[in-house]
DNA sequence: TTGAAAGCGCTAACAG
DNA sequence: CTGTTAGCGCTTTCAA
């Protein structure tokens, strides 16, 4: 059978209680009694049942993490780090990859909320807005990350977008080009490093051009597709590609036509994920620190589960512009 | 307050039993009951807390996945098949990533324990042989997934590592190459992938070249640190590395030195991650039907959670050759 | 067909 | 300093 508290109270002589206080850590005692629970709690190789004392209103120690797709290596190393501090601070975290599934989505929402986690860390866009919103309203703190988008009233991290953008069209044109495309995504995060890179077009006396803009989601053969298209349509000298996914896809299309990366075309990518580094060459891209920012999400969100009051925080983190051989 | 299932049952004028019952669909009762508390568990937005219903005997429906480093693709790819396929079953995943580092594998194991898992999975190999053992008596079933190592009493899903050493000799031998160096991993797993290759090599009256064998632990930066140094060493005409990642650090290290890939050097790897499509030229590797295999692991680990008998299984899958342009 | 009541393993007053 | 006891929210006999 199971070892339970009971257990070790009858063979060490004491009332449960007591053992419960030994096991956290609470009230006073004299050391000889902790000395001897201790001792039968190895004896018995005792494991405190954390279902039962989450029962009695202690938390669960668990996160859930929502994610949208843990294939895309920018999210494999954001689960990485978020599991990493959590664990930490002796939280574990439940995955969920939501897949742009809305109904996904919806039925992880549902099992994290019977699961009792503590907290909730979206590292992605969110379909229904209206179960996230009756979260919160339940008062499980959430925190978003990657995704900088105000219109959800919790805690944000997130890497300064309009700063990314910026700094990339800001590289290419310092590097000559005059011609640029973009292939960005459908998301709030986008459109900030789209605008940035308007704003560092404008700001050289260039004009933006609406048409050398294209959208679609993150993935390899998007970016060999679009690229392609881009190609035949206009022709241009640079292409920014708003993940490394999609640049990776471009880079492919772009050898595949015999044309000379960064000669004939410079590309330059956004996340800094490990494919960066292991294409020839090297991605040009600009890197989101996203240890420091899973480290700070998990931060913000394991205070917000201690604290009452709840404060919204939002956190900007830099961008870094990584030179590589692309451009 | 929270709404239990006590609110329920007043709200809809039935006891909690009933209750309890439409919740689990079981027993029996008139549907028009079964339709009032329903309304009512709509209505009141209840959700049934799994921590007290685990602490009934009910299980967490949860397991647990340890695995080594999720930011290496394999890895990644293969905790998103798991935590696909547990989904599906209604069980979620907790992450473990051990890192190579034995301290932090007997505090996750230890978590998973007091957490309640009602199973693990073992996507690696394991440091703290006595945890495992341990928690096998204590009756929570494990299996072990691409690590064929029957020395634990456990299932076991994996590739056929043999074969795919077999294989990837053979396929260079075909195209030619007697001077084949292999960079290989300090694994079980990798052992047979090494006995394949040199069943292989011998089948045709190859000698099998123990200094053509070089061990590492699986990353980009040592696949290129080895191969500068097996270049330097004995210049093969082509390098068999037991995963992507050491592969891709290959072709870094080639590239680098302007060594024309597959010409002067043919490369395969092993995984057949996402890696191996983004390089150019793509890279041959040995494919580990990884979705299939996360499938078995999670269908076996349910099974043995629910059986009693728990009869230990062994599934190996047959690898796949995937020809690129490395060789 | 439905409900009363005894746990599941633990925590946290409150007493002693 | 230590123990008694009343829950936490749910499941499951066993009766009615």
């Amino acid at each position: 059978m199971k070892i339970t508290i009971y257990d070790v109270a009858k063979k060490a002589g004491v009332s449960i209680a007591t053992v419960s206080k030994v096991i956290n850590n609470t009230g006073n005692m004299r050391e000889e009694t902790r000395r001897k629970v201790n001792a039968v709690i190895k004896e018995l190789e005792y494991v405190p049942n954390l279902m039962a004392s989450a029962l009695t209103g202690k938390g669960t120690q668990t996160i859930g993490l929502l994610i949208p797709d843990i294939s895309n290596p920018f999210f494999s190393a954001t689960a990485r780090y978020i599991e990493d501090s959590a664990h930490e601070q002796g939280m574990s975290v439940i995955m969920c990859s939501i897949d742009d599934n809305s109904e996904k989505e919806k039925k992880y929402i549902e099992l994290l909320e019977r699961k009792q986690i503590d907290g909730l860390i979206v590292a992605s866009l969110f379909y229904n807005e209206h179960l996230l919103k009756n979260l919160i309203k339940k008062g499980i703190p959430v925190v978003m990350l990657a995704y900088d988008d105000s219109t959800f009233d919790v805690s944000i991290v997130s890497v300064d977008d309009f700063k990314g953008g910026y700094e990339a069209a800001s590289h290419l044109f310092s590097k000559g080009h005059r011609k640029i495309a973009v292939i960005a995504e459908h998301t709030h995060s986008s459109d900030l490093r789209l605008y940035g890179y308007r704003v560092a077009l404008e700001g050289r006396g260039m004009e933006f051009d609406e048409k050398l803009t294209y959208k679609t989601s993150a993935s390899i053969e998007n970016g060999k597709q679009y690229f392609e298209q881009i190609y035949k349509d206009i022709k241009p000298t640079a292409i920014f590609a708003f993940n490394d996914l999609i640049a990776i896809g471009v880079i492919k299309g772009a050898t595949e036509k015999g044309i000379r990366i960064p000669d004939e075309l410079a590309i330059i990518g956004f996340d800094n994920t490990i494919l960066a580094s292991t294409t020839v060459p090297g991605l040009t891209t600009i890197a989101q620190p996203i240890e420091e920012m899973a480290q700070k999400t998990v931060e913000i969100l394991i205070e917000e589960i201690h604290e009452q009051k709840r404060m919204k925080k939002r956190f900007l983190f830099d961008p870094e512009l990584i030179i590589r051989g692309t451009t």
